[in-house]
DNA sequence: CCAGTCCGATAAAACGATTTAGCACAGTGA
DNA sequence: TCACTGTGCTAAATCGTTTTATCGGACTGG
């Protein structure tokens, strides 16, 4: 009634455990009469190997980690996608574990790898990441590589987004269709993504607009979008387009407008960033700066897996570009503010 | 410069494995003295107990599996929060693995749980999900509960959704708005959840309406919702009101409304099902039927825990409640069909 | 007939922890 | 002094595998 084990099948076959082993592994010298004897009694009892055992003897364990911030992001789930289908096609597991950006439940995670031996971690640091969660891996040899959001000091390999050339394309973008007045939209401050992409908003706005930067901080969902896209507009009635942080806050701005009976694109423009996959299918579509997520989740896999090969190869940080996807949001700015016949709500 | 083990903390404080062992599991008789000596030792080194070893001597695992058709479906996002906070409280550690609804990817997942002996699982079976995994698991007495799609002789545990009662509600709700022409859009066929669903709507449909059933199939995603939504409104122009399978095909179905210059709502009413997060922001907000995600997600950790506590317990099946949440994609139905001014695309 | 070579199978030592039984020693009461 | 009782620690067995060294036998060549 127990799980069977080697000994067990072993037993049945009536050899030892070491040449049940041999033939289940295929190493060794073994005649084709017990091989067979063995793989039968296998087969007849389903015996399945400890997997805990197996990594326990041979060092190795072929599980890998991924911690991210916010399981639920579609960007993220695109990402993952890619990831996985590479790592699994190399015959690894990955589990996912979900820190919802709290940076105690994802110490909670991390340790947890480190305790079970994972033999790699890709790692979306959570924004309030404290600087000895590096230490923790590090210490530990812990294979990582980060991505999206790069930790100050990090000793691991990053991949990223180029992203301040990616909302310089979208200033331009802008300018180029007439806008002078352009805001920026959303982010969370502390980290690295937000203060690469608003010195390539502030750099590119002074090149092509006389006017100053409007930052207006929003949460990166589409509710705190909408809301913000609404307070944005009543406080600096003559913007004419806005750049946001992320498609979620983008598309939660759209919906602001309709709400306040604007029409996205003909009476204030928006470039979102990331093209998710709502993003084309909201009305109007979305401009945005696309990122091929399932692409760079391949990417991604692949850094870990050289990373995991070769543990003493020089950190490598891996910028990927973005590029403009021109939908529905973007127009030239209309000189008189119309307003629509259907008022929002 | 190796992973230090507990021989290697206990040879920096002068003491045997054994004690080393008893002073950080705090079980036996130690002196206060050496007591500190161990402590200062692993703190030193920064020791971490290796969990296969712990795992495969003491036999417990403390690390449940969630297997899921689709990580990035906003509705499990919300769920898995919910399975994850209960389940972490209680010291277990939850890895989330994404069949992507295919049975062979879900096949290697639910193999890599057994082998490494997980001590539960919460399952959400692909579409396609042959009989013979029932066996698979139930042979290695895997602690199971399935979620939302039930399998057919299925021996576990399972917390599903009152779908029939749910979509009668829904059905019921039009109806008192004066709706008599209603169609069914979207889902897979093959699973419990539309079946039952469906049974609701043909039953409360031929109660309260005079008109025949138009079911119309899509997947479940808000691209083929817009799409399926246009090609329905083409194929049936009289219909006015629609229940939809999921929200991501009502959103998607709003959209379509949109593109087709219609309003949803006033010109044609749309009731949602589960409620995810982006039901609240879309414009306009979403009638749909809710399900209280999270603290679903609650009860079916609770529901795995009350199952690896007894494994001879009996099976439980969970139905839990939708309630309807009016929002504004229903109305009466208007007599002319007006067009709006803003055409789409 | 002996040394050498292969072949097939196995005993035993790891891997890193927990746990049980027992040992040495000090203190205590008779 | 002896028997007894705690106290503090440790040796050794154990979990389920893999791997290495070895062993007995059959065969080969000189």
């Amino acid at each position: 009634m127990k799980k069977p084990k080697l000994a067990t099948v072993a037993a049945q076959a009536g050899v030892s455990v070491a040449t049940a082993s041999q033939v289940l592994r295929g190493t060794g010298r073994i005649s084709e009469q017990t091989r067979k004897r063995v793989l039968a009694a296998a087969d007849d009892l389903n015996y399945v190997p400890d997997a805990r055992a197996v990594a326990m003897r041979s060092g190795v364990n072929r599980e890998i980690g991924l911690v991210i911030h916010e399981i639920s992001n579609p960007l993220n789930a695109e990402v993952m996608s890619g990831v996985c289908d590479l790592l699994e096609s190399e015959g690894f597991l990955v589990s996912v574990l979900d820190s919802r950006d709290s940076a105690e439940r994802q110490r909670r995670h991390l340790e947890a790898f480190i305790r079970s031996s994972r033999s790699g971690l890709i790692w979306v640091p959570a924004a309030d990441t404290p600087s000895d969660e590096v230490d923790l891996l590090a210490n530990h040899r812990m294979p990582t590589v980060t991505f999206l959001r790069r930790l100050p000091n990090s000793p691991f390999d990053h991949v990223g987004i180029e992203d301040a050339a990616a909302i310089s394309a979208a200033v331009n973008h802008l300018a180029d269709l007439g806008h002078q007045r352009i805001a920026y939209l959303g982010g969370i401050a502390t980290f690295g993504v937000r203060v690469d992409r608003l010195a390539g908003y502030h750099r590119t706005l002074s090149e092509r607009s006389p006017f100053g930067p409007i930052v207006w901080d929003c949460e990166d969902n589409k509710r705190s979008g909408l809301d913000a896209m609404i307070a944005l507009k009543n406080a600096h009635p003559d913007v004419t387009a806005v750049v946001c942080n992320g498609d979620m806050v983008a598309i939660g701005a759209t919906q602001g407008l309709l709400r306040m009976g604007l029409r996205p694109g003909p009476d204030l423009s928006i470039v979102g960033f990331d093209d998710i996959q709502d993003a084309a299918v909201t009305t109007p579509p979305l401009t945005t700066m696309t990122i091929r997520p399932y692409q760079l989740g391949r990417r991604l896999a692949r850094t870990l897996l050289d990373r995991i090969a070769d543990p003493h190869m020089l950190r490598a940080v891996t910028m990927v570009p973005a590029e403009l996807v021109c939908r529905d949001t973007t127009a030239p700015p209309a000189p008189p503010a119309r307003r629509l016949a259907m008022a929002g709500r």
